[in-house]
RNA sequence: GGGCGCAUAGCUCAGCUGGGAGAGCACCUGCCUUACAAGCAGGGGGUCACAGGUUCGAGCCCUGUUGCGCCCACCA
C-alpha cells in the first residue's frame, strides 16, 4: 500500500476514476431489502434542455451530502434520478432547432414533430445527467426515469382518469394566461409579475342621449375594442343617473351600457371602469354578473383580429399607438400620465401575459389543497428553514383551480376523446375505438397537452411505480427528504403534496429542506440575458468537484440566498489541499508499518486529548446533520481538521515519529491515523473525491470509504482530564510565540524556558508536556520547577492560571517595556475580574441565573484573582 | 395592500433554545521550520442599523423606526 502521494492533490487525476470506479461496484444501486431500514430521496428532475448552473449544483450537493451520509449510517439509500420533459422549454427549444434546418413544425404535423422531438432528446437529454456526475452524485443511476418514459406517462393518465372520475378534472372557459410568443395557455405560477413604467390613458366616453361624457382610465387603451360595458359603484352619487343608460365607445362608436357593480373602488381614479370581459379575469367577473357580450379582440400572436376594426392585424402594442392617435385626433384622450404598474410576463420568455378567454382544461383545487393544508398545521409535513412553511400555507390557502392544459405537443397527451356525432367526451386512458355515448367511430383526441409540472408532481410515486403496486413503491415510499430551491414551492412541492397525499394516500416526504439562489458576487441573480452566471463545470475544472462543493454549503445559512465569489472555491480547495498534505505526512510516518491498536494506558496525553476531540466533533457533526445544517457541519469539520488535528496534534506528535527509539511512536501513529480516517469518514460527504482517494491510500482493510461506518459517539474515548491539561498547554506555549513575536525573537533564536507552579498536579502536566515546548515553544531547556530560583531578573514572563513562564532573554529584553506590558496586563486582568465580581456581587445574578453559569463565573474569579496575583508579583520583583 | 427575509470586522457571511463577539478573504509583522508558501507563527480591526421595552443579563426575545431585498395580491 502507501503509494506515493502527489505534494498537491490534483483532483482531475481523481475524481473521474474513482466516480466510474462507484459505478463500476454499484455503491449508488438501491435494492429493496427488509433487513435495513430504506432512506429515499427523489432528485427534482432537471430539464433536459438543462446545461449544469450553480442552482443544480447547489441543490444536488445538498441531496448528496444527506444521502451519502445517510448511506453511511447504514440505510438502504435511494436517491431517485430522473429529468424533467420540460413541455414549454424543450418545445420551444426544439421549434427553434427545426427553423434553424429551415423545417416548419406545423408543416411536420404532430407525428413528425413529436419524432424529431425524441430524436433531440436522445440526443441532448443525457447531457444534464453527465454533468451531475461530475459533481459526484450518487444517484441510483440503473433507476434514471424521465417524466415522458413508459411509467411515468402512465402514471399521469391514470391520474388525469382518476382526478376526471372523481369530478376534480373539468374542462371550462375561463379567463387564462395566454402567451402570445409561446402560444399556449400557462398556469398562474408561471406568470411573473414585474412593475413596469407604463402610462394611464384617461378617455372620454360620452353619455348617449346626453350632453357630457364620462372619463375612463386604462392602461391598455387597445382592450377598448372589447370594451361591452363602463361600470361605476352602485353607491357613487356622482354616477348614480347615468346607471342604465349607455355611453359611446370612442372610435369603435359602439353603445355600451352603464352598469353598477361593487368590484369599483369609488375612490380609486375616476371611478368609472371600462369592462373588457374577454381580456381582464375582473372585468369578466363581472361580464358573467351582468349577462355581458364578451368580445375577444385578440388574434392567438397577440394582433388585433377582425373585430378590431382598422386595427386588425396590427400587434396589440403597435394597435396601441395607433388608437391613441386616433382617440387623440377625434378629442377623445383628455390626458396622459406616467403610471406604474404590474405587468405579467412568461415566466420562460419574457412576453407580457395576456388574458384571454378560452376553453380549458383545469384541475379544481379547493378539496385537493385541504390535506395538503392538514398536513403542515398537524406538523407531518416540515420544513427547513420554518419560516418557508408560511409561504407553503399562504398559497395553498389561496389557490385557484390549475390550469394543466397547454396548446403543445411535446408532453402528455390530454387523454380525451371527442366524439364528432353526438359531441360527447370520452376520456379515457386508453386510446378508444369508438365515442363511449353513441358508439360513433368518428372519435378524436384532445390536440391539447398536460403542464409539465402536472407529471412532475407525480415524480415521487411515478418514479417507483405507480399505480402499479411494486416492491420499490412499498418499500421506498413515502421518500424521507425533498430538496429543492425556495423558487418552486408553488410549481412543484405544494403539486407533490396533494398528488401523494390523494394517490397514495401518503405524504411523499415529511421533510424540505429549502435552499436559496447562488447569486454573483455582486448579488445579481445569476442569468443568461446578464452573462453573469458561472458554469459548475468550469470551476470543476479548475479546483475540483470537492471544493466546489464546500462552496455551495458552507458560509451561509441554509434557504438564504448566496454570493459565489472565486476566492471561496479557492479557500476551500486549500482545505483540500490542507487534508491531502496531513494524509501525506502520516502516510510517510506509517510507511507501511502495521500499527496496533495501543491499550489505552499506552496513549500520552495528546493522544487521549485528540480523540476525545475528535469524539466530540463526531457527535456535534451528526447532531447538526440531523438537523440539515451541513454549512455548520462542515465548518466544525474544517477547524478540526485544519487547527486541533493539524497545527496542533500533528505538530505535537512529530517529535515522537522522528524518534525510533520513543516507545509511544505506535500510539502516535496509531492515533493518527484512527484521527484522520474518522475525518474523512465525517468528511466524505462533503468532500467525497479526495476523501475516497486517501482512504483507499491509507488502508486496504476496505474497499471504499463511501460504504464504511459513519463514526460514532464512543465513551470510551472521553478524556476530560487530558482536555484540560493539553487546553493549558496550548495556552503556555501561544504566550511564549506570542512573547517571542512581539519581541522579534528570530524562530532560530532558542530560548530556556523555566515553568514555575507551586500545584504539583500543574507540574506535573508540564512535565508530561515539557517536549511541546522544545517544538511548539522554541525552547532550548525547559526546567520545570515550583519555584523562582536560579531564574534571571529580567526574563520576560507569561502568566496563566496555576503557572508562571519565564524566559530569560537578557540582551533582548527592555526592562522599562517589559514593566510596562505586564502593566497593562494587569489592567485588563483588572477589568476582567470587576466584570466578573460585578457580576457575582449582584444579588439578581446569583438568585436567579442557573447554577451551572454561576459556577463558571466563579471558576473565572479565582482564575483572574490567581492571574492577577501573579502578574503584580512578578511586577514588585521587575521594579526592584 | 398583506407576508417574509436581511442590516454583525474593509468585503462576503456564521452566530443553536438569551450567559464574556466568530470564520473565510483582505490587511500588517516575522518565517522557504525535513506534510503543506494553496503553508507556518503572531497581530490590528466591530457603541452587532436606530429608539424603546422585558430580564440579574440582549447580537439573540418584544414593540416601534429607518434602509435594502424577496414573495404573494384583480385596484382599472
Amino acid at each position: 500500500m502507501a503509494r506515493e502521494l502527489e505534494k498537491i492533490y490534483d483532483p482531475k487525476q481523481v475524481e473521474e476514476r474513482i466516480y466510474q470506479d462507484w459505478l463500476d461496484k454499484k455503491y449508488f444501486h438501491a435494492e429493496v431489502n427488509p433487513q435495513k431500514e430504506p432512506f429515499t430521496i427523489v432528485i427534482p428532475p432537471p430539464n433536459i434542455t438543462g446545461q449544469l448552473h450553480m442552482g443544480h449544483a447547489l441543490d444536488n450537493t445538498i441531496q448528496d451530502i444527506i444521502i451519502r451520509w445517510k448511506r453511511m449510517q447504514g440505510y438502504e439509500t435511494l436517491w431517485q434520478p430522473g429529468t424533467d420533459h420540460a413541455a414549454i422549454a424543450t418545445e420551444v427549444k426544439i421549434v427553434k432547432a427545426l427553423a434553424e434546418q429551415g423545417i416548419d413544425k406545423d408543416a411536420l404535423g404532430r407525428e413528425g414533430f413529436m419524432e424529431h422531438a425524441w430524436k433531440w432528446k436522445e440526443e441532448y437529454g443525457g447531457i444534464i445527467v453527465s454533468q451531475l456526475k461530475k459533481l459526484g452524485t450518487s444517484c441510483d443511476w440503473d433507476r434514471e426515469r424521465f417524466t415522458l418514459d413508459e411509467g411515468c406517462s402512465d402514471a399521469v393518465l391514470d391520474v388525469f382518469v382518476q382526478y376526471h372520475e372523481k369530478g376534480y378534472i373539468y374542462k371550462g372557459s375561463k379567463i387564462i394566461n395566454w402567451c402570445p410568443v409561446c402560444q399556449t395557455t400557462i398556469s398562474e405560477a408561471e406568470v411573473e409579475h414585474e412593475e413596469m413604467q407604463g402610462h394611464f390613458w384617461h378617455i372620454k366616453y360620452p353619455i348617449v342621449g346626453e350632453e357630457g361624457f364620462v372619463e375612463i382610465a386604462t392602461t391598455r387603451p387597445e382592450t377598448l375594442l372589447g370594451d361591452t360595458a363602463v361600470a361605476v359603484h352602485p353607491e357613487d352619487e356622482r354616477y348614480a343617473h347615468l346607471i342604465g343608460k349607455n355611453v359611446i365607445l370612442p372610435i369603435v362608436n359602439r353603445e355600451i351600457p352603464i352598469i353598477a357593480d361593487t368590484y369599483v373602488d369609488k375612490e380609486f381614479g375616476t371611478g368609472c371602469v371600462k369592462i373588457t370581459p374577454a381580456h381582464d379575469p375582473n372585468d369578466f367577473e363581472v361580464g358573467e354578473r351582468h349577462n355581458l357580450e364578451k368580445i375577444n379582440v385578440m388574434h392567438d400572436d397577440g394582433t388585433i383580429n377582425e373585430q378590431g376594426g382598422k386595427y386588425a392585424g396590427m400587434d396589440r402594442y403597435e394597435a396601441r399607438k395607433a388608437l391613441v392617435k386616433d382617440l387623440g385626433k377625434n378629442g377623445y384622450l383628455i390626458k396622459v400620465e406616467d403610471h406604474t404598474h404590474n405587468v405579467g410576463l412568461h415566466d420562460r420568455c419574457n412576453t407580457v401575459v395576456e388574458p384571454l378567454i378560452k376553453s380549458q382544461w383545469f384541475l379544481k383545487m379547493d378539496e385537493l389543497s385541504k390535506p395538503a393544508i392538514e398536513a403542515y398545521k398537524s406538523g407531518a409535513l416540515k420544513f427547513v428553514p420554518e419560516r418557508y412553511g408560511k409561504v407553503y400555507l399562504n398559497w395553498l390557502e389561496n389557490i385557484h383551480d390549475w390550469c394543466i392544459s397547454r396548446q403543445l405537443w411535446w408532453g402528455h397527451r390530454i387523454p380525451a376523446y371527442y366524439c364528432d356525432d353526438c359531441g360527447a367526451t370520452t376520456i379515457s386512458k386508453k386510446h378508444p375505438t369508438v365515442c363511449s355515448h353513441c358508439q360513433s367511430n368518428h372519435i378524436r383526441q384532445d390536440e391539447d397537452s398536460l403542464d409539465t409540472w402536472f407529471s412532475s408532481a407525480l415524480w415521487p410515486f411515478s418514479t417507483l411505480g405507480w399505480p402499479e403496486k411494486t416492491p420499490e413503491l412499498e418499500y421506498f415510499y413515502p421518500t424521507n427528504v425533498l430538496v429543492t430551491g425556495y423558487d418552486i414551492i408553488f410549481f412543484w412541492v405544494i403539486r407533490m403534496v396533494f398528488s401523494g397525499l390523494e394517490f397514495t394516500g401518503k405524504l411523499p416526504f415529511d421533510t424540505v429542506v429549502m435552499h436559496g439562489l447562488v447569486r454573483d458576487s455582486e448579488g445579481r441573480k445569476m442569468s443568461k440575458s446578464l452573462g453573469n452566471g458561472i458554469d459548475p463545470l468550469e470551476v470543476i475544472e479548475s479546483y475540483g468537484a470537492d471544493a466546489l462543493r464546500l462552496t455551495l454549503i458552507s458560509g451561509n445559512a441554509p434557504g438564504n440566498d448566496m454570493r459565489y465569489y472565486q476566492e471561496r472555491v479557492e479557500a476551500n480547495r486549500n482545505f483540500g489541499n490542507k487534508l491531502w498534505n496531513a494524509s501525506r505526512f502520516i502516510m510517510m510516518n506509517l510507511d507501511d508499518k502495521k500499527v496496533d491498536e495501543p491499550l489505552i494506558e499506552a496513549l500520552t496525553p495528546a493522544d487521549r486529548w485528540i480523540l476525545s476531540k475528535v469524539n466530540t466533533l463526531t457527535k456535534d457533526v451528526t447532531d447538526t446533520l440531523d438537523k440539515y445544517d451541513l454549512g455548520i457541519a462542515v465548518t466544525k469539520l474544517y477547524d478540526f481538521v485544519w487547527e486541533e488535528f493539524c497545527d496542533w496534534y500533528i505538530e505535537m506528535v512529530k517529535p515522537r515519529l522522528y524518534n525510533d527509539e520513543d516507545i509511544t511512536k505506535n500510539s502516535a501513529l496509531w492515533t493518527l491515523k484512527t484521527v484522520l480516517i474518522d475525518c474523512l469518514k465525517l468528511l466524505h460527504p462533503f468532500m467525497p473525491f479526495i476523501t475516497e482517494e486517501i482512504f483507499l491510500t491509507l488502508q486496504d482493510k476496505e474497499p471504499s470509504i463511501m460504504i464504511s461506518n459513519w463514526p460514532v459517539f464512543k465513551k470510551a474515548w472521553h478524556f476530560e482530564k487530558e482536555e484540560t491539561d493539553i487546553s493549558m498547554i496550548k495556552e503556555a506555549v501561544r504566550g511564549i510565540r506570542n512573547l517571542r513575536a512581539n519581541m522579534n525573537v528570530p524562530p532560530s533564536k532558542k530560548a530556556k524556558v523555566f515553568v514555575v507552579s507551586e500545584d504539583p498536579a500543574v507540574v506535573q502536566t508540564f512535565e508530561d508536556g515539557r517536549v511541546f515546548f522544545a517544538t511548539l515553544g522554541y525552547a532550548s531547556e525547559v526546567l520545570i520547577q515550583h519555584h523562582k530560583m536560579d531564574i534571571d531578573e529580567d526574563a520576560v514572563s507569561v502568566i496563566i492560571p496555576n503557572a508562571t513562564i519565564y524566559m530569560p532573554f537578557s540582551e533582548l529584553v527592555d526592562i522599562e517595556k517589559e514593566i510596562e506590558r505586564l502593566e497593562n496586563e494587569v489592567i485588563k486582568l483588572e477589568k476582567e475580574l470587576a466584570r466578573v465580581s460585578g457580576k457575582l456581587s449582584n444579588q439578581g445574578f446569583v438568585a436567579k441565573a442557573p447554577e451551572k453559569v454561576i459556577t463558571e463565573e466563579r471558576e473565572k474569579q479565582s482564575k483572574y484573582e490567581q492571574m492577577l496575583a501573579q502578574t503584580k508579583e512578578r511586577l514588585e520583583s521587575l521594579k526592584q
